[in-house]
DNA sequence: CGCCGAGTTGAACTGAATCAAGAAACGTGG
DNA sequence: CCACGTTTCTTGATTCAGTTCAACTCGGCG
């Protein structure tokens, strides 16, 4: 719990009477490997903040697994679509490791937007950041080759080839697993 | 400005006073066809509001200009990435037609933010919509052929054909003017 | 020991890029 | 209002990155 303050707080300062609002609302949760945070056509009702493990965001497309996202350590996670929007998700969320996970519910979010501006402030600076990190993501996705995908990946989060398999990685470079297996050959 | 005021309104609704202050913020921009708004290298110290009018936003690699974005009426426009952190921007944007914008500056804009509450919430509602946007355009183009984004577009957007020129379109698309000029040929 | 999932390797195929040339539309000045 | 150059769009031939399908390797585990 002070770890997800003390990231928070790296967005925006926050008063002690935020703080403590904030550390009654989020609930802590644990799951294991495998198991699966949000299916498909469910409603995603939290928001969540990843302490510790990984896990992966996908969708099935003609009978495959696509994976479009990873979280990792000190990540806030949802099925941002369904979490704004209140719909039923498209995606899923599994677990590729044991985690430590703290949830919040959108009504609850909600009521401490109302209570504390700087609450909602630290949101839009949230989603300030998430969005930049997305069109960073968008543009690579849209005009660099698999190679430099790969490399770009490597580069910003190394650890990620040890935790998580191939498979997941190149769906998630939006190559098949074959091509990665090739890439990686040549170094 | 009335334009402006519906449009946002429809986001979360806003007090008379918060409405005044946004009105007395925003100043209206009358640009001719061709002109920037934007060059790479500057600082984007603005948030646009587009009443009438299109523009693109574009940037170089290996001497080709990338179309990524068009904006047109009622879309806030900027680049991201600049107005955010206040870096130098990769990005130009360039008008399509001549167009009137409503333009609010970042320092602004953050004191509009201290003193209402509800404007800061509108922000924050605004990013949602367009994390949302991004990130269906994102799938898009990462999981699906050049046709079935180019019908996509058709789809949502149906009037860009006749506003502008098809190169910019393919380079949205993410795919070369002759491969957009076949997939046309075949309806 | 033999199975199973994860990763690699090979060969044939394909969607789209590139290069190159031509046709159509557009706008500006005489 | 026409003539000319420029920009925009189309069409064809070739090339290439990445897919698909299929077989094979390797390490872990019941």
């Amino acid at each position: 719990m002070q770890q997800l303050l003390t990231h928070i707080t790296n967005y925006a300062p926050l008063s002690n009477e935020a703080q403590h609002a904030l550390q009654n609302c989020f609930e802590k949760i644990t799951i294991a490997k495998h198991e699966f945070l949000l299916t498909q056509g469910q409603v995603c009702r939290y928001l969540y903040f990843l302490e510790k493990g990984a896990l992966r965001g996908f969708y099935n497309l003609d009978g495959k697994e696509i994976t479009h996202w990873f979280g990792f350590e000190k990540d806030f996670v949802t099925s941002f679509h369904s979490f704004i929007t209140q719909e039923a998700a498209v995606e899923n969320i599994q677990l590729l490791e044991g985690s430590i996970l703290w949830a919040i519910s959108k009504e609850t979010l909600t009521q401490l937007f109302n209570q504390y501006h700087e609450i909602e402030r630290l949101m839009r600076i949230a989603y300030e950041k998430y969005y930049i990190r997305l069109e960073e993501r968008f543009v690579n996705a849209q005009f660099k080759t698999a190679s430099e995908r790969y490399e770009n990946l490597l580069q910003q989060t190394p650890h990620i080839i040890e935790r998580v398999p191939l498979g997941y990685i190149a769906s998630y470079l939006g190559i098949s697993q074959e091509t990665l297996s090739r890439i990686r050959s040549k170094f």
